[in-house]
DNA sequence: ACAAGTAGGTTTCTAATGGTAACTATGTTT
DNA sequence: AAACATAGTTACCATTAGAAACCTACTTGT
């Protein structure tokens, strides 16, 4: 006997995906990891790049661009010489952290089990 | 005169990013709808499809098999007929739920925020 | 004076990822 | 017999990400 499919469980047509639109917000490579650098306080380009390593050049300047373009954040040059560049989170950047910390959140206890399933697995 | 480089906010070498960690295990698209759209309970292929329309199926079978290897869900194949596969979140899946819901609820600021300048926009 | 360094990127090239559409196999319903 | 359902796969193309080199303007060290 063939299945019956369930029901579906978040009804499309009314009204649109409201996680896909914060994911949205926060896509890209290294993005999260922006925002949360700046939940802080300003920042350079350069001070970014130290504090997220892995990020080259050219995708942090992508990414800058992209999250200034969507209101995340602000770019703010300074006549200093040479010009250095700071990056600060809008309101709007402000209204994420309380996402991205919940995603910290579950990274600790992501870390918590890795270590539980070490010690499980060293005792086999 | 040029500037000094503030110090970094979280230093690298001892420890590896909780951000990242975590953000790797819901990475790819559309991994974190499917995650929501498993939290209440088990779910077919076909289902997860309807849940999510824009996903296809190339990418649909990717995330599942992907998500499956890093332990997030379980693939249960039932002898129906046709053969039908049921997807269910695994213990450490569940604990992804908590970052989705805060990532949603922005997603809920989002929409009023948008609500509003929108009225504002048109008041112009 | 001249080389090297700093700041904030851009350019080029390659590899991985995502999207669209068509196609498959087995078995059931009409 | 033709059509449909399930759970995908395959081929092809467009977009994105990553690595490494390069660039302009200004300053510092020798």
């Amino acid at each position: 006997m063939p299945l019956k499919m369930r029901k579906n469980r978040s009804p499309k047509p009314p009204e649109p995906c409201l996680l896909t639109e914060c994911m949205q917000v926060i896509a890209g490579a290294w993005a999260p990891n922006v925002i949360w650098s700046l939940r802080a306080g300003p920042r350079r380009f350069s001070e970014l790049k130290v504090d997220i390593p892995p990020v080259s050049s050219k995708v942090l300047s992508a990414r800058l661009s992209e999250l200034e373009e969507r209101g995340v954040l602000l770019r703010h040059v300074r006549p200093t010489s040479p010009p250095s560049v700071e990056y600060e989170l809008t309101d709007l950047g402000e209204e994420l952290i309380p996402a991205l910390e919940a995603i910290v959140e579950v990274g600790h206890k992501l870390k918590a089990r890795r270590g539980y399933h070490a010690v499980a697995e060293a005792a086999e």
